[in-house]
DNA sequence: AATGAATGAGCATTCATTCAT
DNA sequence: CATGAATGAATGCTCATTCAT
């Protein structure tokens, strides 16, 4: 059990973040199901019973390591939008940082793909969709929200808009982890790019 | 044991597509990793020693539970692209027919998403990936070529407008599974048609 | 876990009563917290998943064992205080038997004594008080009032009578568990009846 | 390590005492399974290691908890009883001092019930029987036998009497804890002292 | 004197699987 | 075909204990 501490030390801080790597990487090589305490104790070369220690139990160090995840993509995304300043540049910038991400960390978007499969309830589906999905249509409405006021984007419902560029990055991440052969990341960034452009552009 | 396949009686073939659904609803209702033997024969009233008599084990019956899934799309969707003969009619039929199954088989795409975190290792991404996606993405190809040899779509590349457009079915579908409030399912069908339209129209 | 079924089988019915009889034979042998599942198991010569699919977990057992506990003494007690028909042999009959059953049982009371720790809320304490204490109290209380209407019995309070002859029985018992050489089961009961008697008779 | 016990320092016995004092509200309120040395260390706001370090493992703190609960439940009694001294007044005085001591202390019978089912071989039960009992018995027998041999007491064996008084006591005091409102511990009380004094007295 | 980190054994429980009937 | 009994491995988790600081 975590011992409730107003201010965790830094070995603590340090392991916890060493087991949340440890399980993203074990979740992405060996699916969700086989990424337990001990499989990733072993590949840590510590043993369960400290993965315990520093976690409240497997839902404390899914949730977290999910975090972990949504947190450095989200960091990312945003950090390579801020550089534009035109609504036609961020757009851009979103989906290119988005396949960017995507291309430099297969062992965290291949642990969100099996993630995906770990909600038991509708009620943990509903808040991670609030959590993981609702910051990123926010983050995209926001900017056609932007190039719409500014005039440079054709009329059009930004909610809706939103969803379906989220979607086809999510989408294309999604066929790119099952099989990396599969899809031309590269190309499907600046045909994503190139289609929306298409579509919002005035 | 499974028994001999030869020749399938009709009892076992019916017994098998019964089990092969209740095990659809579980996953779609409780989470792939809550979807026991035990908890599905539970639903069906029969025992699961039954199951393992039906199936060569669990991985047997998740395979054969996503094939049921995959052909009743695929069928669906054929079939609905069949009734057109142009190019541009079967794209965007291919995409209303996509949403529209989705919107009326929540549990089965559900229980989709679900099992896409079931494999374990790569290579049974790469076999789920030739067997679910490639076939999507090859249909959209054809009507990509057929409408290029046609003259009827502008200059592109057929194999990355087919993920694309898949993609971006698989991404709304993938917000609503968690959240059906969360994305307009009828909207975004209309939005990626257009999209898709104003980009490959010549 | 249990099968539901409507009426349990043979086996069913033999394979548990086996285990709560070896559950209570470790319990006192080896206390109520040495008494794992494991520990059990390994008595029987059967596994432990076994005891889990009997069984609606540690819970059940222990609740059935109990159950057991309680009836085959209460069983025995009533038959003995039966075979009299006036409240004086009643009353000597009852305290007579109770030591009787607990000379001829030791196991079965040192697994009795071990399991009064066993509850952990006062909730279940109270339950277990409205099982196994209020019965033989309300037992001792009919006698008791059937002496004072028979005029037999000397004015007295029925309840305090009934509580302090069980304690007396119980008392004597727990010295007994813990050491079988610290007191003389047979005068204890000789002492206690003559004690009672002296108090109750008219 | 326990350091050396020579001389133990102020605040070494202070700490000692303390954390015995949280273990049996521990033991009483939450049952002696839940009572673990992180629990016991919570409600003191300390570390579990700083338990460890006061005792010599959880065995030590568990004799420790049992000499303290009955050194205090002994001594209240002797002090009551040496009030009297005839050997009518100090029988009464006993049973009465006894039932107030419960009365008064009811989180430490209750630990003390708990911990009747802590004892996991013959031997320690035998230890304890000799360190809890025997010392209650002997103390009655002496009263006993003051009173047959001053003349006042009616014959009998004072070791069956000692032990039947005491299991009064206890078997009270048992059904008590369970459920306070089971039995009147005042009328038991007064009932007991009746009882014997009737079956004493010449 | 006290802590926080770490261990390792043990726990109840779950589950796919086997098999005699 | 179907069942109920049984297995055995694995899982998350708890806990007393150890120890460097």
């Amino acid at each position: 059990m975590t011992p409730p501490r107003d201010r965790p030390t830094f070995t603590e801080a340090a392991r916890r973040q060493q087991i949340i790597d440890a399980a993203l990487q074990t979740i992405a090589e060996q699916g969700y199901t086989q990424a337990s305490f001990a499989e990733i104790a072993r590949s840590l070369g510590i043993t369960k019973g400290l993965i315990a220690y520093h976690f409240d139990g497997r839902h404390d160090l899914i949730t977290s390591a999910i975090q972990t995840l949504l947190s450095r993509q989200s960091a990312y995304v945003k950090e390579r939008v801020a550089a534009h300043h035109d609504a036609v540049g961020r757009m851009q910038a979103y989906i290119a940082a988005s396949f960017d991400y995507i291309a430099q960390h297969r062992a965290h978007v291949a642990a969100l793909v099996d993630l995906w499969g770990s909600f038991t309830s509708p009620l943990e589906k509903v808040a991670f969709s609030q959590t993981a999905y609702e910051p990123c249509r926010a983050h995209l409405r926001a900017i056609m929200r932007a190039g719409l006021e500014q005039g440079v984007f054709a009329e059009c419902d930004p909610t809706v808009m939103a969803a379906v560029i989220q979607a086809g990055i999510d989408g294309v991440m999604l066929q790119w982890v099952f099989d990396p052969t599969a899809v031309d990341l590269a190309a499907a960034s600046h045909e994503l790019q190139t289609m929306v452009m298409q579509r919002i552009r005035r």
